[in-house]
DNA sequence: AACTATTTATAAGA
DNA sequence: TTCTTATAAATAGTT
């Protein structure tokens, strides 16, 4: 919207860069307050320039409230956030896990709402979907690798034959570069069993 | 922007404002997109429903690293809202649902390994299966105090029946007494569409 | 900061 | 939800 189409892709000019982020910006933070007003919508938008100044737009009074009212959802990434920028790149996973379980089996599953049930219900549901959707993904990334595994083994094979048959014509010397150490045929780390796909 | 010029205030129109959070929400998504690209700076976006369903977007560093410099920032809200979240103790299974969700949704499901998914996956199962049966229990606890109101009405309108049967060999007689509060009729709580058992 | 030629977003309707 | 289209709004380049 403006005298030429734009290309979304960093704008290399600093100035103009700086120019389009000091427009854009104030439009985006207009559009998250129209939508919030519009329809009834908790918005937090948050930006940070490349030279790390920060503007934020939140409907209500601020970013807490908003996520306090709305069921606390951000407050536990919030949580986790600390825990995670403090053991950085640690396994969020693992520590999903771990927050599942005690959640779960905690005596703690009383006192809960019907509909709050239903919707817990719908999100484990996706969250199941996602979950089976990265581990198709995944399954076939390594039959992927597999099959490019086999095709080097394969020519590696066609040498080897070759070499052997060299080897039968000039006589029994011996040489070590021949040796093939175990664990070069295959580095592959597969599960003991194949779970299924989904 | 569109056929007319819209004022910016709450839409009353459900279904117009469902559809107009839609499209906005999309466009928004799609303007911080841009603005993180443009001009090289990070952007979280927030967006929760009046349902109360969330959709987010974050730039290339992800959520946790934008609030985290958020959070340097503004540490007395953060510490506000720690206070508040320890103080309220909150429904543990939409806590637990959200955290799964924003792990997963996040732009950050690499970097996972088959197995956690495996056992993610296992753990995400069982919490259906215990989230189904509560589900399950409070709709039998919910159609047991039914039959135990149907009950107490039943005799109820037997006694009004006694009562008008009175008046009505006696005379017609004003007695406030006799009148019944809507409120008292029935005070049950009931969704308006009754979500299927599993 | 303003100005506008253009592009983009979107309200209404189907 | 998705598509279409008329119109409102945002904004790129310019002054």
């Amino acid at each position: 919207m403006g005298r030429k189409k734009l290309e979304i892709k960093r704008i290399e000019n600093k100035s103009s860069r700086q120019v389009t982020f000091s427009k854009r910006r104030n439009g985006l933070i207009e559009k998250a307050r129209q939508l919030s007003v519009l329809c009834d919508a908790s918005v937090a938008l948050l930006v940070v320039s490349s030279s790390g100044k920060l503007y934020s737009f939140s409907s209500g009074d601020n970013l807490v409230k908003i996520l306090d009212r709305y069921g606390k959802r951000h407050a536990d990434d919030l949580k986790a956030l600390d825990l995670q920028s403090k053991a950085l790149n640690y396994g969020s996973h693992h520590e999903l896990l771990e927050i599942v379980e005690s959640k779960l089996v905690a005596p703690n599953v009383n006192n809960v709402s019907f509909d709050t049930l239903v919707q817990l219900e719908k999100h484990l549901e996706t969250a199941l979907a996602v979950v089976r959707a990265k581990k198709t993904e995944l399954m076939l990334k390594l039959l992927e690798s597999l099959k490019e595994k086999e095709k080097l083994l394969k020519e590696e094979n066609q040498v080897l034959a070759s070499q052997m048959e060299k080897k039968t014509l000039v006589g029994a010397e011996a040489d070590d570069n021949m040796e093939i150490s175990p664990g070069e045929i295959s580095d592959i780390n597969l599960p003991v069993t194949l779970p299924l796909l989904n």
